[in-house]
Order: C-alpha cells, then sequence, then structure tokens
DNA sequence: AGATTGAACGATTTGTTGAACGTTCAGAAA
DNA sequence: TTTCTGAACGTTCAACAAATCGTTCAATCT
C-alpha cells in the first residue's frame, strides 16, 4: 500500500508539471501515464478521474496554504486585530502571487470551481476553521465576544471575497489592493470589538 | 432633434423587448431594424452599434435604480444605519429580482461589462455619490463621521460585492443572501460608528 | 491469483465550410 | 441637401465530419 501511494505521487507530479506548463485540458492521461511509464488505463487503478489528479495537486496545494495561515497565526502576543490581518493579507498575497506565477491554475482552480461545487465550500470551510480560532483565542485574551464565530467568520469571508479571488472581478494590482483590504478589515474589525463593547453594556447593565 | 430622440426611443424600446424575449446576441440589428420600419443601415444614425443600443437601455434601468435608491435614503428622521440597510437591502433585492425575472438580462449584463469595461466602474461611482450623501447627512446628524467618505463608500461596496452581483458567484436563495448582507452590513457600521467614537475620543484627549 | 495493457467505446473537441451577422457607404428618395 | 436604403465587406457563427480524448474492460503478463 506505502507501493501504491508512492505511484500515486508519481501521477500527482507528472500531472503537476503537464497541467502547469500546458493547462489542464491540453495534457491527456495518456501523456500523464507515458511520463509515468504506465499505460492509461493503468492511472484508472490510483484515481477515479482527470479531475480527481487535478483535485488532489489543489489538495496538496490547499494543506500548506493553510498550514501557512496556521503558522502565521500561532505567534504568542498578537492582538486577535493583527491575527486577522495577517490572515487575509496572507491570503490575498498567496492567490495573487500564485495566479501571477502561473496563469494556467486559474484554469484548473475554474474546472474544478465549476464540476465540483462543493470543493471550494469545502476549502471556505477549512479556512472558517482558523478564523474561529482567532475569535476562540481573541475571546480568551479578553479583546472581544463574538455570539456566533461560525457566523462571523462567514460574515468575514462575505466582505473578504473580492480579495479572495482578485483577478476574477477586477484588474486592480497588488498595493490597491491591499489598500482596500486593510479599509475593510478596519471597518469589519473594529465593528467587532464594538459589538463586544455593546455586548458588555448589556450584560453590565 | 426631438424627432431624433422620439426614433431612439422607437429604437430601445423595440430592443428591449427583443433582447428580453430571445437574448442580445440572438437579434440582430436588421430584426431591431423591421421592427421599427426601417432599414439596417439606418439604426447607424441613432447608435454607434448595437452595443450602444444595450448601453442605453442598461443606463435608463440604471437611472431608474439610482431614482429608488434616493427615493429610499431621503425620507427624515432616519439614521445612517437605516440608510445603509435601506441601500443595499434594496441594491441585493432590485438585483436579485431582476436575473430572477429574466435571466436574459444577466447576458446583456455580462456582454457590457465584458466589452466596456468602465462602464461597470461608472454605475458604482454613480451609487457612491449616495453613499456619500448617507455619510454627509449622518455626520450633520453626529451619528458618526468618516474622514475620507469617498474611500469608507469604496469598502461598503467592496464588502458587499457579493450582494451585487448575487447569482454571479453563488446560488444562494434571496433569504440566505438576505442574512449574509445583513451581518456583514452589521458589522460594518458598528465599525463605521466604533472609528467615529474613536476620532471623537482622539479630537477631546 | 493480481497487476497491467492497449484496443475499443461513446463523448467531446477540432477543423472546415457556408451561411448569417454587424457595419459601411455609394447611391436612391425626399 | 438631407434622409434613408440595401447591397457589399470582412468577421463571426453554426453545422457537420473527422480526429482526439477520457474511460472501460477483455486479454495478457507476472
Amino acid at each position: 500500500m506505502a507501493e501504491k501511494d508512492t505511484v500515486r505521487e508519481q501521477i500527482i507530479e507528472a500531472a503537476k508539471k503537464r497541467f502547469s506548463h500546458f493547462g489542464y485540458a491540453k495534457t491527456t492521461m495518456a501523456e500523464v501515464a507515458a511520463d509515468c511509464s504506465m499505460s492509461p488505463g493503468n492511472l484508472y487503478r490510483f484515481f477515479p478521474g482527470k479531475l480527481d489528479i487535478a483535485e488532489a495537486i489543489a489538495s496538496a496545494a490547499h494543506e500548506e496554504h493553510l498550514k501557512e495561515l496556521r503558522k502565521l497565526i500561532q505567534a504568542p502576543g498578537k492582538s486577535g486585530r493583527d491575527r486577522l490581518r495577517d490572515f487575509f493579507f496572507e491570503e490575498l498575497r498567496h492567490t495573487y502571487h500564485m495566479l501571477e506565477k502561473n496563469p494556467r491554475i486559474h484554469e484548473m482552480a475554474s474546472v474544478i470551481a465549476c464540476e465540483r461545487p462543493q470543493y471550494s465550500n469545502w476549502m471556505l470551510a477549512n479556512e472558517r476553521k482558523i478564523l474561529v480560532e482567532i475569535f476562540d483565542e481573541a475571546e480568551r485574551r479578553g479583546e472581544f465576544r463574538t455570539h456566533d464565530k461560525e457566523f462571523t467568520a462567514e460574515m468575514f469571508q462575505s466582505a473578504t471575497m473580492k480579495f479572495h479571488y482578485p483577478q476574477l472581478w477586477s484588474k486592480l494590482t497588488l498595493p490597491k489592493l491591499e489598500r482596500e483590504l486593510d479599509g475593510v478589515l478596519k471597518l469589519l474589525v473594529d465593528g467587532l470589538y464594538a459589538q463586544a463593547a455593546h455586548h458588555n453594556a448589556g450584560q453590565a447593565a
């Protein structure tokens, strides 16, 4: 079974090279198989289909991204505001640089988003877990309290959609996007602190 | 010249019927011309091209929409929070119902957005003027003060993008969208009031 | 037996050709 | 002259054919 995983990795590596060089649509299963010195049919012992290879590549990148996000926010002594800022700026810069470095990735993302609509939601949900952790920690430090953290995380994701898929709805440069994200986050986080203050006042009364 | 405007209106009406019945791509200039009892060539004395007819239709609808927005916020004695709520809810419901009632409109909007990238920006800028008016009025009433109203309006637009083009990036139902918009607006507006309080405290110190 | 192949299948894409489209403009009509 | 027409222009679209692709599976190899 360890053998099987090695072959899976080999296939993923070969496909990743082809996909990013020539694009998802332009690479054939036969080519990927040849790169791995096997027949096209044999690929299907390791993956249900072509799209699942792309999904495996995306999932690996997503795990890396989550790891990076978790690393950023785990520095002790950081305020909730700073953690949220770091989180969303990493998000923006990560996808921006990824798509700038290799536009082919956009094709892969589009295909997956179109054929597997739940997949994007799954990624968003994973990132929301980290947001909830940030809210938990901020509450523990007495910075602000949110009565429904999962919902608040969803609101933050809604409000920062434009920065999550930056080149999908605007051709703004990174500095302009960062300036906008900064402004939006400032309002949102001020909102959090304000709601907490209001809530505390309500409790006190 | 009044005659010319009448003909323009006639063309716009004929095109509007065709576009919403059969779609933008599927209606030909010859058909619109025939509906107006004129030759295809004659259309070009009134509009530079097919796309400009679509733009004229869109502009008329946009003007109607702006009028509706201005009417909503001009009720005296309303708080800034309520005005902002009414503004963005009207925005959401307006586009949602429009696209639900007639999906062909989405085709027209896509074509214009694709071929005339500045046009969307122009519409956003018009709506921003109304937002700035809301901020002005709120400042006059001493509710909150924003040091750069144009920028703040842009931030509100950024954060509510998802609700401006609802069926473009999610297939959520209107109630779910309204619940989300409510949550986002609550955070944003709390943020405004908080920034104002902070600003006042800074001035007082 | 299990692992692998590669020809075969239906679906999708590509290439091509002819029709249809948006647009123009020389000339007819007013 | 000014207003309007409709044939003509290059481009885009639609439909059909051929080729190619993702996927399957009976046959082959280990």
